[in-house]
DNA sequence: ATGAAAGCGCTAACAG
DNA sequence: CTGTTAGCGCTTTCAT
């Protein structure tokens, strides 16, 4: 169905049918209504592609993620899908496979499709961004860039969060599980974790860096029963998962001889046994919100503005039963060593 | 960038720069290597909503999902996106939020921006697919239909690979928790189950029916405690772990005195403590399944065959410890009633 | 092997 | 308010 046999139909041109759709308030109302309604009998929609080809608009989005495996990523993709629905705008998804040069390709053959795309945890190197930025608007999640409009995550006050909650639980020793280098999230909770560890008095030794994977957190439970920690915090929920299932095999019962906190606030965390204690992100908050800051950064680009607005989202610590007090042991009588461990308050 | 630049620079007209780039064998090489060297300098990509507009293909396909929430889909999806990439196709995605009409929209509003459509699960009745299955392709996936693509997956052999574990293992007496009742999954569960228990003499109850959620598995434990199962099937995995939280919370010992099997084989099965029996079902394999399956039809269709091609795909059970042989009770021993149990076989 | 011209479905001036 | 004309970027006859 084209706009012609409409346009036929209703004994119009095609720009009053056009016009009906796009500016109805410059069609007479009995003209519009009769349009409208043979456009509806025939179910006819107008072609967005070739609306278009001479608007410069695909009222579609593109969104990019790393791993549709990672749970965190279904949820902002999830958020961004709906937000951009509401908007009216379809959404083109690709996954990289954590692969920073198909992320590049893939933004270059998304580019002429879509209004702009939204980056989730981005793997490009500066490089490669500023080689693709002038493709098409870019919004970037969980990933700091200057001069663009960004999604954030308050990091660091979600440690606060977790370790002031085992400072009142009276822990003193605690390990953190570190994730990727290359993380601009881990960069950002170990920050946060030195100072609240300052702040608390709590010691807080780092192990790793680990696969955010629950593989890592297996391999990563035996490191930490080999100091003299009463809590764990993780890089996230995965690896958290790992360490509690680890625990378990091992015959260390959480949360009396361990505590353990995640980060993330995957579903499952409160699904397992004991249900984990972690610190929530914002994920599907976080997808709207790159969606809103791209339409509004469109909005504004037709009125010649130029924005780098950036939305930091606060976390939120959820206590579940894998933490507790510590056991109170008596004084001096944890003698394992923490090989490997450092310090992570002279880092 | 667009096909005229490149024309001009490479002193070709438009129409050589479209076929070196659709039909390399009608343009002699040098003037080829030439026209895509040009191309390359000043990164074109031709346009494919332009192209479309004249080919008719527009080489992206749409993929509509129920609940990103669910873990299940962004697996499925994970496939798909993976197979389309593979054939330069472009995915659009959309979540239906579990809105039948929601999802008949969303097919007419995706209709005409891609080749065809994979529905995950879908929720529409005959009706509204046939309201909607001349728009353009659909292929579904987990849902039977006739003369369309379908990939299904063998749910009553799962059922049966579980029963008969259960079976070897020595239960006598089992309970379903049954799924949504217009879901064709839990019917083909059923049926398995049916047959799987007069095979193996294994006495299977049903409660139910649940919603497929975690939450529910937690109100369906406290029915299973109130018969004299020693195991549990569950419909999914999220009742299943709802199941095996509420058992712990009871202070009953699984697999000691409860073996629990969940179905759907979500990565978390194997997280949990204890990691959970589940019934694998295919999921990223039934993604690159649908969407082959849509691609060999477009094909074949423009050569005027009309196909409804069905394929199948098995499942496996996965063995952990949330089964064990049921505790050796004293003849007669339990006394607890199955109230607003039926028996299944008599269904 | 290459170019000129027509047109995919739509919207944006420009008349009237 | 509405119709006519032109053209978005591309592919495809039809010539040559």
């Amino acid at each position: 169905m084209t706009i012609h046999h409409v346009a036929q139909r209703a004994r119009v041109s095609a720009s009053t049918v056009s016009r009906a759709f796009t500016t109805p308030e410059m069609v007479r109302r009995d003209t519009r209504e009769r349009v409208l309604r043979v456009a509806d009998e025939v179910g006819y929609r107008p072609n967005r592609a070739a609306r278009g080809l001479i608007t410069g608009k695909t009222a579609n989005i593109g969104l990019i993620v790393p791993d549709l495996g990672n749970p965190l990523f279904p949820a902002v993709l999830k958020g961004a899908q709906a937000r951009a629905q509401q908007a009216d705008h379809a959404v083109f998804l690709a996954d990289t496979d954590e692969n920073a040069d198909l992320e590049v390709n893939l933004i270059k053959a998304m580019a002429k499709q879509v209004d702009g795309i939204v980056l989730c945890s981005s793997r490009m190197s500066d490089k490669q961004r500023r080689a693709v930025e002038s493709l098409t608007p870019l919004t970037f999640v969980y990933r700091k860039v200057a001069d663009v409009p960004i999604v954030l995550v308050d990091n660091a006050d979600g440690m606060r969060q977790a370790v002031e909650h085992l400072a009142a639980l009276g822990h003193r020793r605690a390990a953190y599980l570190a994730g990727p280098q290359a993380s601009w999230s881990n960069r950002e909770r170990r920050r946060g974790l030195r100072s609240a560890s300052r702040a608390t008095g709590v010691d807080v030794i780092e192990l790793g860096p680990f696969a955010p994977r629950f593989e890592a957190g297996l391999q990563a439970a035996d490191l930490v029963l080999a100091t003299d920690v009463t809590a764990v915090l993780a890089y996230n929920d995965l690896i958290a998962l790992g360490v509690l299932n680890r625990l378990a095999d091992r015959g260390v019962a959480v949360p009396e001889q361990m505590s353990v906190i995640g980060f993330d606030g995957i579903d499952f965390a409160a699904m397992c046994t004991p249900p984990l204690t972690t610190v929530l992100i914002p994920k599907e908050a976080a997808g709207r919100a790159a969606v809103e800051l791209l339409l509004d950064w469109l909005d504004q680009k037709s009125l010649g503005h130029t924005a780098g607005a950036q939305r930091t989202l606060g976390t939120q610590l959820i206590v579940r039963s894998s933490t507790a007090a510590p056991p109170r042991v008596s004084a001096g009588s944890n003698g394992r060593a923490a090989r490997g461990a450092r310090q992570l308050k002279g880092d």
